[in-house]
RNA sequence: CGGAGUGUAGCGCAGCCUGGUAGCGCAACGGUCUGGGGGACCGUAGGUCGCAGGUUCAAAUCCUGCCACUCCGACCA
């Protein structure tokens, strides 16, 4: 993509409406615009974000086999009359009347569209078990939305669903979303712990939070130091096999949130336990029959009895995490993105924009790094190189590749990892390899 | 919803107290010189001062009401 034409407004200056970093630097990166409290437009730069995290869902997910569906954005009130969850939520659900004064709402969670989904068609007890997810706008009307998209009223989530014969089958299903979720967040380079959680008036202690430990968090967590120091990639994992040895391994040591923190009862000794500050980014939970219950979602079983289903749900902040990933990966001069989630892989300066030999080189680089799969920010601007080099560390791509008319000369290119800031004068070969054997 | 603020050019701000020609920096546009970490100079353009009403010869400035946005608190992916 050459920057020349693409639609990438950055900001030297910040607005004075952000004060946390990850906002902050969304909207200088050109990431984002505030449509209206807690309501923003994603513009290039970022929707390119928004769609890899939303591509490492969708892949985890389905690896763990659930199934991807659309459940659309306004929902009938009787659906959540139905629940009572109509009367029960306040006024953080938006509520809207349509022509024929039938009333709407514009869906806060999915949990009633859902389980009329499933009652409508899933008759027998073959049919399970199943999950279902989407990623779709919800819509929560926040007393006060802050942080950006951090905690927007309008915000991207992935929700899923799982349903089930019985508690122990159910409980499996919630395994296999634990274990999905530490591979979703491991892949976009985020260490997630899940932490005990409130599972609301049913469930018992089936909830975890998964929160990621970044200085600016909002919340204060605290952990055992073993905890901590866990990789939390999960490479290679069997979902059809017993998970509930890897969910111990995680929910054996100690973690809460300082809402659930009482340092009387703590078990990990002072010298063990760490406090840190921590976002919340996703959060599964086993509800039972809360729902199948009062909207008669059953199965039919071997011997006719009809039985109602036992469900769960597992929802990722999609667009918070956009946020969150800034808030655990930046530094003075900008964002650091993980390869993983990165809007683009290189980032191509061409220092001298209009002198052909540079031209010539910074072009065939970008053709080559494209033939190779790479997706490259050509920064083609004739602009001074200090401007590139500050929109390029702004934008935070994992690599800066500098073709300038000192390096033409001598037959070299400069290439720099934007997280370490290591540089290297290489041949545009050397450099090629670097990047594919990197970002590999 | 309680408390505290802010609305003046695309962005960051001054001017308001003490009413009298609407300003500065950056960005934009044209040009010259530059050219490896936000460069310099010359020129141009851009504003119903959030909205409505009031006071006054005269309102960005004083008064009243409304709206929007932000920050702190209780709530949430």
């Amino acid at each position: 993509m050459r920057l020349s034409r693409y639609f990438l407004p950055t900001l030297k200056d910040t607005p004075s409406e952000a004060t946390i970093v990850s906002h902050r630097l969304m909207l200088r990166a050109g990431m984002v615009r505030q449509a209206s409290a807690g309501i923003y437009s994603w513009l290039p730069l970022g929707f390119r974000v928004l769609k890899n995290i939303e591509n490492i869902v969708h892949e985890e997910m389905q690896a763990a086999g659930a199934h991807p569906v659309l459940m659309p954005t306004l929902q009938s009130a009787d659906l959540w009359r139905e629940s009572g969850r109509y009367d029960a939520y306040g006024p953080e659900m938006l509520r809207i009347t349509d022509r024929h004064e039938r009333d709407m709402l514009y869906g806060p969670t999915n949990e009633e569209q859902i389980t009329q989904i499933v009652r409508d068609d899933i008759r027998s007890y073959r049919d399970l078990p199943r999950n279902l997810y989407h990623i779709q706008w919800k819509f929560r009307d926040e007393i006060r939305p802050r942080f950006g998209v951090m905690r927007g009223r309008e915000f991207l989530m992935k929700d899923g669903y799982s349903f089930d014969l019985d508690f122990e089958s159910a409980k499996r299903s919630y395994n296999i979303m634990f274990v999905a979720y530490l591979r979703t967040y491991a892949r976009m380079g985020l260490k997630a712990i899940p932490m005990a959680a409130d599972s609301g008036p049913i469930g018992g202690d089936l909830s975890h939070e998964f929160i990621i430990l970044a200085d600016t968090g909002e919340s204060a967590v605290y952990a055992d130091a073993a905890l901590l120091e866990r990789d939390p990639r999960q490479d290679d994992v069997d979902f059809t096999a017993d998970l509930e040895p890897i969910v111990q391994s995680w929910t054996s040591l100690y973690a809460a949130t300082d809402e659930k923190h009482d340092p009387a009862s703590c078990p990990v000794p002072a010298d063990r336990l760490v406090e840190r500050r921590g976002i919340e980014v996703g959060h599964i939970f086993y509800f039972g029959t809360k729902y199948s219950e009062p909207m008669g979602c059953a199965v039919t079983m071997p011997d006719g009895e009809r039985r109602l289903l036992h469900g769960g749900s597992y929802g990722i902040g999609v667009s918070r995490l956009a946020g969150a990933i800034i808030e655990a990966s930046h530094d003075d001069a900008g964002i650091i993105w993980p390869d993983a989630v990165a809007p683009f892989d290189v980032g191509l300066i061409n220092l001298k924009s209009g002198d052909a030999e540079c031209d010539t080189v910074a072009s065939d680089l970008d053709a080559k790094l494209q033939d190779a799969g790479v997706e490259v920010l050509h920064d083609d601007r004739d602009e001074r190189a200090g401007v590139k080099f500050a929109d390029m560390d702004l934008i935070g791509l994992p690599w800066q590749l500098t073709v300038g008319p000192r390096g033409v000369k001598a037959g070299t290119v400069e290439l720099k990892r934007r997280a370490t800031g290591e540089k290297h004068e290489l041949s545009v070969d050397s450099a090629m390899s670097r990047i594919l054997e990197g970002s590999a």
